[in-house]
DNA sequence: AGTGAAAAACAATGGCG
DNA sequence: CGCCATTGTTTTTCACT
């Protein structure tokens, strides 16, 4: 599953992961190759699963998600039963956009983004709240958001 | 800048935020709408800034970005130009993804994504904690991902 | 607001150096 | 890996409803 990758595949994801629009033969004028070379090596990237798949980077604000949240969730009662449907429920839900075990003290952490306050509160006291393996919630509400490229750190 | 989005536009972007490799005909299949009326509702979704860009979206273990981990971050003396400092720092550092400014007793939560435990310590020792401003750094290492998709809710 | 057909742009492939 | 030519797709525009 493997691949190894040379300096043109490098540089050719950097650009396309941020911005997946550009033309074979823009791509290629970028990083010096010529379009067909640029077409080949998309799709080897492409099945060998290095891209994973292409999106629209869509704008929150303008689709009234003005909330966004770090939950920290730890579990009480730790059988294998109730961490499993507690996974299943967080991958299910579609105001989760993350979701990720942690070292330390906290078990999971989800990334929540909801239309307003109301709304992750209803989250929360609804949905992940009553879930029996669910002993403490910890919520963060963004104020302010920096930076939010989720641009991986590829070697330049 | 505000735009009336209509059932056709919701679903048009629920659609290309998971995948933007679709021709406009596929998309049409799917909505309910013919390829060029497709296209001309992406070129006003484009321009309203709806759609902020298309990306592609590369796995990170195939890249060797085998750590995400978040950090939340304290800040000290609260001056303004401290804080301006660590705010145009994250925001240049490529192993940060996400940048947020949070409610409650931490200041920032970062995502960082790197190779190894060995590049988040350096991160994390030789970046930001010798920062005037940092107070405290809590780092909290991802032992697994269950969901990582970043899809907004959009009303289906 | 929408369709359908024509025109223009692009991607993908194969052959050759 | 560049270059070129070809083929098939896809996007975009235009005339029309």
């Amino acid at each position: 599953m493997s691949v190894a990758l040379d300096g043109f595949d490098v540089k050719l994801l950097a650009i396309l992961q941020e911005n997946a629009a550009l033309t074979n033969a823009e791509l290629g004028g970028k990083i010096g190759l010529s379009a067909s070379q640029v077409s080949r090596r998309r799709q080897k990237l492409e099945e060998a699963g290095v891209i994973r798949r292409y999106r629209a980077a869509l704008d929150p604000e303008a689709l009234g998600l003005a909330v966004t949240a770090f939950v920290g969730v730890t579990l009480g009662a730790h059988s294998k039963e109730n961490a499993r449907r507690f996974r299943d429920m967080v991958t299910a839900m579609p105001e989760v956009q993350e979701a990720h075990t942690l070292t330390g003290d906290l078990d999971y952490m989800l990334k929540i983004v909801v239309p307003d306050l109301k709304t992750l509160s209803r989250v929360i006291n609804d949905d992940l709240l009553p879930q029996e393996a669910v002993h403490h919630v910890r919520s963060s509400i963004a104020m302010d958001t920096l930076k939010d490229d989720n641009l991986l750190p590829l070697a330049r």
